[in-house]
RNA sequence: CGGAGUAUGGUGUAAUGGUAGCACGAGUCCUUUGGGAGGAUUUAGUCUCGGUUCGAAUCCGAGUACUCCGACCA
């Protein structure tokens, strides 16, 4: 992508309405646009960003063997009923008439509609267990909505549904899930540590968060510091010492990127998911449910990743992997081979699948290259100038780094690879 | 929903009852090019409704929106 051609503009200034560092850069960096509380738009930069999230969980999925489905956002509000979940649910959930009065829900999380699949689809044994996911987005009226993609109205959630035909299956599901959670934060540069929480809600009897630790956080998580065994303040509260090693317990603030329940038969019993054994006894499904907030993970990232020039993105989640800076000259002659140099440049790293944003704007400083491509916060810049062509080279530097490497140009590619 | 705060061009800010100004951005032109460069020129604003007043961005009332703290959540 040429930075000409790019859609959106960057900020000079931090817009008064945003407190949260990764909100601040979000919109600073042209990443998103509001349009209520809550309410966001992603914008090319931050599409680019959530699409790599998004795959990065999708490939753990897949080599699961996991598959897709896709639910829709509209609901019949009978099927919220049949749960109880119509009225219990609270304020958040949002109801809407058709034209004709039909009461409908919109999404607030999808266990009602794959609970009404799965009951007209188990029927023995031997369908068990599986596990099936979706993208799809989520509606909830929240009270207040906050620091930008940190809580939203609407936001697009990773849901996964777990069917097992016993406890111990359904065990084996969380524990499998667990593990894939953890390769996937690990993937897009997230710290998460699972920590033991309540169920809230969602019912049954047994649920992990997935905490992110960081002081704009607004969970509180209670953590050994010898073994790192963590937990809900709820269910830890006032605990000194560690249950599992006697160590020291201290408080941190956190950002809860995921949640992991064990809903048990909360669900297969309100919408009838059985299956029948050899006698033809009708046993109910053990469920579970599993998601990640994607926008939230991604200004997680922000949060815990950036510095007082802009976002940091780790090399698998930003934007684009390589921002291919074109330096100014005065002297046409030479501006015309830094020219034609990055743009050759950037036709191979095209050509060889290396995502990059290519800065071929005329007119603009160094400097406001330079503090763009900071803000911007793509993992790898590259630099072509007058200062580096005279060495017949090009910059490089990562984003996480001070240091600037020179590299001559014919080795540019294979050195450059050992970097991706 | 309980508490608090804010509301002026796209963004950031001034104007304490008397001419709405500045900077950045954006458009055009010239110069400049290793850490947000300079000049010329153009562009665009007082959240809404009502009240007080000769006169309101400014004072009063109501509403709305946004932000923060609480509760809940991904």
């Amino acid at each position: 992508m040429k930075q000409s051609e790019l859609f959106t503009k960057v900020l000079r200034e931090t817009p008064r309405e945003a407190t949260f560092v990764s909100h601040q850069l979000l919109l600073r960096g042209g990443f998103i646009y509001r349009f209520a509380s809550g309410m966001y738009a992603l914008l090319p930069l931050g599409f680019l960003v959530f699409k790599k999230i998004e795959n990065i969980i999708r490939e753990e999925f897949n080599k699961a063997g996991i598959q897709e489905l896709l639910m829709s956002l509209l609901h019949p509000a009978e099927l919220w009923k049949k749960t109880g979940r119509f009225e219990t649910a609270g304020k958040e959930l949002w109801k809407i008439k058709s034209r004709t009065g039909e009461e409908m829900v919109l999404a607030m999380t999808h266990e009602e509609t794959i609970a009404a699949i799965a009951a007209d689809t188990v029927r023995s044994e031997s369908e068990l267990p599986f596990i099936v996911n979706q993208f799809q987005t989520k509606v909830r009226d929240e009270e207040r909505p906050r620091g930008g993609l940190l809580r939203l109205r609407e936001f697009i959630m990773q849901d996964a549904y777990s069917f097992d035909k016993d406890e111990e299956g359904l065990s084996r599901s969380f524990q499998k899930m667990i593990g894939i959670y953890q390769k996937i934060f690990k993937n897009i540069g997230l710290p998460a540590i699972p920590v033991k929480a309540s169920a809230g809600l969602m019912g049954g009897e047994d649920s992990y968060e997935f905490m992110v630790l960081a002081d704009s956080g607004e969970d509180e998580v209670v953590i050994c510091r010898k073994c790192g065994f963590a937990a809900n303040t709820e269910i830890a509260k006032d605990k000194k010492e560690c249950p599992q090693c006697g160590g020291e317990m201290v408080i941190k603030n956190s950002i809860e990127v995921a949640h992991a329940f064990k809903l048990g038969t909360k669900y297969s019993k309100a919408m009838n998911i059985f299956w029948n054994d050899k006698k033809g006894e009708k046993h109910l499904v053990q469920m579970g449910c599993y998601g990640i907030g994607l926008e939230r993970a991604m200004a997680t990232i922000i949060e815990i990743s950036h510095d007082d020039h802009g976002i940091i993105w780790p090399l698998k989640v930003g934007p684009f992997r390589v921002h291919l800076l074109a330096l100014g000259s005065s002297k046409k002659a030479v501006w015309k081979k830094i020219k034609k140099i990055s743009e050759k440049l950037y036709q191979d790293l095209k050509k060889s699948g290396t995502d990059v944003l290519y800065d071929d704007r005329e007119g603009r400083s160094a400097g406001e290259k330079f503090a763009e491509a900071d803000l911007i916060g793509i993992p790898i810049r590259v630099v072509v100038s007058e200062r580096t062509l005279e060495k017949n080279s090009v910059e490089i530097k990562k984003r996480k780094e001070d240091k600037v490497k020179l590299c001559l140009i014919k080795f540019f590619p294979s050195y450059l690879k050992t970097l991706l």
